[in-house]
DNA sequence: TATTAGTTGATAATGATTCCTAATTAATAA
DNA sequence: TTATTAATTAGGAATCATTATCAACTAATA
């Protein structure tokens, strides 16, 4: 896990500004385990900063993917952000939509064997298991 | 591979009826590769059947996809739908949109290793590699 | 051939995301 | 510390994929 000051000093020495509303965001991203929407994250930096607007939370997310300090993926027609980068399984609850990550080394290896397989140049993956997590699977049997 | 014939007749005998519309889409899906949208879809079966409206399009994918006949991955803001569905891995080129397929043994074995590991009851599953495909990777060095 | 409940087409509504722009402000140097 | 300025922000409008609505239509059945 990146701690906050690296990644504020290393934004600021690309060139970026440091603002508040970028380091709220950031701040959130890292000391949670959730796969917040951007909306969600909004909620959340407006109680400490109530000035932030969604679109400064749209546009800090689209730096921090850029910066590829975040990851993404697509649930149900919204984005879900998670600045666990690491090669993992995303764990997707149909019923109360979390999201968990679950570590997995075979991944890396399943991706190197692909890229050679397909001739894809690979950037990005994402690998997602949807289904009931465990408090909620109870309820479909 | 499923025929067409077996799908029309196992969703007539679950009380489903079989119009044109619905056949026109399914075997569109049925005989391509591509990992077409709804709207590419109905822009396809417009031609043969030019009275097909977009949300018959949307309506029948919804049937498909409960029924587990066509499987859907989130891209970019669209869904993209996919009449191969066993596990696999897509692979989405990032500058052209393509999405290929790739099969992969080994992904059933992560499968029923996570669902071990998390406790979720596990009911569908995407893979997707990002970058760029054969085609397009020589434009980015 | 008539009945009827499932399906369709057209359009409105929704919701996530992007776009736009004037006002604000972080970074820098005097 | 203050002035300068280009990056950033807030807020609202615009966009685009998808869903909802409902009157008209039709596949299945008897």
């Amino acid at each position: 896990m990146q701690q906050l000051e690296d990644l504020v000093s290393s934004l600021r020495e690309e060139g970026f500004r440091i603002t508040p509303q970028r380091v709220a965001i950031l701040e959130y991203l890292l000391r949670t385990d959730d796969h917040p929407s951007a909306e969600y994250i909004h909620q959340v930096v407006k109680k400490q900063y109530p000035m932030v607007s969604l679109s400064t939370v749209y546009k800090t997310l689209d730096l921090l993917k850029e910066k590829k300090l975040v990851g993404q993926i697509e649930v149900g027609g919204e984005t879900r952000f998670d600045a666990h980068t690491d090669a993992h399984i995303n764990l997707v609850c149909m019923n109360c939509g979390k999201i968990d990550d679950l570590d997995e080394n075979s991944l890396n290896e399943i991706q190197s064997r692909a890229a050679k397989k397909s001739k894809y140049l690979i950037l990005n993956a994402n690998f997602e298991l949807f289904g009931y997590c465990n408090d909620c699977k109870s309820k479909f049997n």
